[in-house]
DNA sequence: ACATGTTGTGTGTATATGCACTACTACGAC
DNA sequence: GTCGTAGTAGTGCATATACACACAACATGT
């Protein structure tokens, strides 16, 4: 049978159904990491801060894509408690983000409850689909940034 | 060629890419339907306060996917903008939640714009693969909410 | 009548998000 | 040199999110 959802009805709301379901994921990644007392906003960043020496801003919040404004607060957490570092900054000052010492600690000793949440959230629909998934969403989402 | 992503890599995080491509359909909704003063989330409940007469807390939250605590909040402008109105409520006492004929009013303005911005997301990867993915999506947070 | 468990609602605190706006720097045109 | 403009970073305000907790009403067993 097919699955076909009529996409001009309401219900089915492209934007809708993307919030709830990245709301239940999100939930489900937050369970497995709240003991690290890392979120999985904050893990994001601090992959990406671990992958390269140094970034700025403007540069972090493009390749996150994050709103550069959004970037800046959630930087604070993770400044606050010692998992990234930034030098210079202030108005017009370009800034040097780095990921500190403990921030690499920190993202080691997660990687294994990520691990957990990554594996059981795949096994849903499995690999396959959810590579083609995402790979599908990223078309989108960039087609829309045009 | 295949567009086969390893799912155990940690740039391929589901949460991550999720998040990154709500964050951007979110904001394409939200670009249309920001000048009738409403935004995404608040039309979602609209809507489905619309499309029934009467709920209580629990039941529109379960509905929604959204939780609980999280909704009592996001009500708060719709009803201090007068689109929805809150009988009885108050601590232990349940909540007869209804939407008001200004609320009514703002559904039917506010289609035309979330018409054109529904449609221009789903022009980025056709009905059908929309269908599938929102179908999939479902799937795995169901899933999940076990 | 009373204890108790279940259901239903709201608050405290913290993070996440982004538009409009401010403010400063750097650099090129002149 | 200075003037304008593009680039970069931060703030004000409002909404969105959810866990831990508090509290009230109600059913039910004793």
């Amino acid at each position: 049978m097919s699955k076909q959802l009529d996409m001009a009805a309401g219900e089915n709301c492209v934007c809708f159904n993307l919030r709830w379901v990245t709301r239940a994921v999100t939930q489900f990644y937050d369970a497995e990491m709240r003991r690290h007392g890392i979120r999985p906003t904050q893990g994001s960043i601090l992959a990406s801060l671990n992958s390269k020496d140094s970034w700025n801003m403007a540069e972090l919040s493009d390749w996150l894509g994050m709103e550069r404004t959004t970037l800046v607060r959630n930087l604070r957490p993770l400044q606050r408690d010692g998992f990234v570092k930034a030098v210079g900054g202030g108005r017009g000052n370009r800034v040097e983000l780095t990921i500190t010492t403990k921030g690499r600690k920190q993202v080691e000793s997660l990687t294994p409850a990520w691990k957990a949440a990554q594996s059981a959230v795949v096994k849903t629909l499995g690999e396959k689909r959810w590579s083609a998934i995402l790979s599908d969403l990223e078309t989108a989402a960039l087609a829309l940034n045009k």
